[in-house]
RNA sequence: GUCCCCAUGGCUCAGUGGCUAGAGCGCCGGCCAGUCACGCCGGAGAUCGAAGGUUCAAUUCCUUCUGGGGACACCA
């Protein structure tokens, strides 16, 4: 017989249906059997009678989490949750759980389990309705990037993750042992999306992995993620990259709200608000100046600290009623050597960095594409020739000017469900202290 | 790497310088024709993270270590 999902049960009143998957609940009694069967696109009620002797014993013994398949008939029961139930004809375990579960799948009563307990038994934490939104949502969220880009003519490249030299200076790269020499793992894929503009590609985006082994313990950090790239040639300024990037999360988040919106109001208690355009924009120097009254201790003269970016999204949020906000014109010292610099002001970059409710989700600029300017530029910050040279020779046969931007998903991700922590939406988390599951 | 906090049955938490370390959930057994965080009765399950120290006596106080969480630095 054809499977058929809870989702669907309720609309097959009278019918004979097969359902499979995961024994959620048992509610047992002496002459009844209330089991809640959950699949991948609900849950709906199955009851036992005794009058079926032999299903009954059967029924009774199945533990908690067990993967089941249960033959019945649909029908219309206004006191079931969901408003149908199935009456069980036939239940057989396709795969029995041990009866005592490390980690909970249903939390009961206060305190939800500890982070990383459920982190190592991932899989069973993953059994969870909300954390299966999380990964649909995600799913959505890529073919909805992917998508922006497709449709203004970006082409996709996939750019190697091992390299033969450290890319950005006093970058912390993972070392791998490559046939007994040394290579190491991408920390961006930026190079080599340059290098898509050397090539005449004109527009490229990547969605690939992206590893760094900062030793960072904090609630964005991880060792290895997912990043989203895009790099454009041809444009007059990092303006045209920030067109792109704000054009593309209002797309995104269009998208998200139409398909997830309610669900995510629903399992999270976050209403998500797709943003207006343009974004807002404000300096360095100009968000220093917002945040003076608030007299944050900062150390950083050329850069916001976590409190400072925090607190500036709240000000921008009082002032223009919006989640985002670009800060643009950072000077040389904390950027990456690739940035363009202004003509008038050599010590700015023409750049930006854009935060979310107070994380910053992403870097982007336009880049320098002389050869002669960007050399002197890798040399000034400390690189070599020889790490780079490579790189370098990328626009010595011409270039045209471009810029680009990396995104952190995964952290945008934690802003729309309001998470405190990106392990919470990320399949699964590598960490400094965490390589297993 | 620096600073702060935490560690008690499978899970979430109480608790105490001294007697048998408690509860809820889960697990095991029994009862209960409509439950829906089902209910009721009974039971098993803990060298109180590890080592050392103070003390007549340490799960409790102290030190170190390990594990976990958070903040910073760095970044997406």
């Amino acid at each position: 017989m054809e499977r058929t999902y809870t989702a669907q049960a309720g609309s097959k009143p009278g019918e004979k249906v097969r359902l499979m998957g995961f024994l959620q609940t048992a509610r047992r009694q002496s002459k009844i059997q209330f089991l809640i069967l959950r699949d991948v696109t609900g849950t709906i009620q199955c009851v036992v009678s005794k009058e079926h002797e032999a299903v009954f014993a059967a029924a009774e013994d199945i533990s908690l989490e067990s993967v089941i398949v249960v033959e019945g008939v649909a029908v219309a029961a206004p006191q079931a949750p969901g408003g149908a139930e199935i009456q069980v004809e036939s239940v057989e375990v396709l795969s029995a759980a041990a009866p005592e579960l490390p980690i909970p799948v249903v939390e009961k009563g206060e305190g939800e389990t500890d982070q990383s307990l459920r982190l190592d038994y991932r899989w069973l934490d993953l059994r969870k309705p909300k954390n299966l939104l999380i990964f649909q949502v995600w799913t959505t969220f890529e073919e909805a990037f992917m998508k922006y880009f497709l449709e203004k003519g970006f082409l996709e490249i996939h750019s190697p993750k091992f390299m033969s030299a450290p890319s950005e200076s006093g970058a912390e790269l993972f070392t791998v042992d490559y046939f007994g020499g040394k290579a190491y793992l991408a920390q961006s894929p930026q190079f080599y999306k340059q290098m898509a503009m050397a090539s005449g590609f004109e527009k490229v985006f990547e969605v690939g992995p992206v590893f760094r082994a900062e030793p960072s313990f904090t609630t964005r950090h991880a060792t290895e993620f997912t990043g989203y790239d895009f790099e454009m040639s041809f444009i007059d300024s990092h303006e045209d990259i920030a067109a792109n990037l704000e054009g593309m999360i209002a797309s995104v988040l269009t998208t998200i709200k139409e398909r997830h919106g309610e669900k995510i109001k629903e399992l999270f208690g976050r209403e998500l608000v797709v943003p207006t355009l343009p974004f807002p924009r404000v300096t360095l120097a100009e968000a220093k100046e917002l945040l003076k009254p608030f007299d944050i201790k900062s150390d950083k003269v050329g850069d916001l600290n976590p409190e400072e970016e925090k607190k500036l999204s709240e000000v921008i949020m009082e002032k223009h009623g919006h989640e985002f906000v670009f800060v643009t014109e950072y000077p040389i010292e904390s950027r990456a050597f690739y940035h363009m610099r202004y003509e008038d002001r050599p010590g700015i970059t023409r750049g930006f960095d854009l935060m979310w409710n107070g994380v910053e989700i992403t870097t982007g600029a336009q880049r320098e594409h002389r050869y002669e300017v960007l050399k002197k530029q890798a040399l000034d910050k400390g690189l070599t020739e020889a790490s780079i040279g490579t790189y370098l020779d990328f626009f010595k046969y011409g270039c045209p000017p471009h810029g680009g931007a990396g995104i952190g998903p995964v952290r945008m991700m934690m802003k729309m469900f309001n998470t405190e922590n990106i392990r919470e939406v990320t399949y699964l988390h590598r960490g400094v202290n965490r390589l297993t599951p």
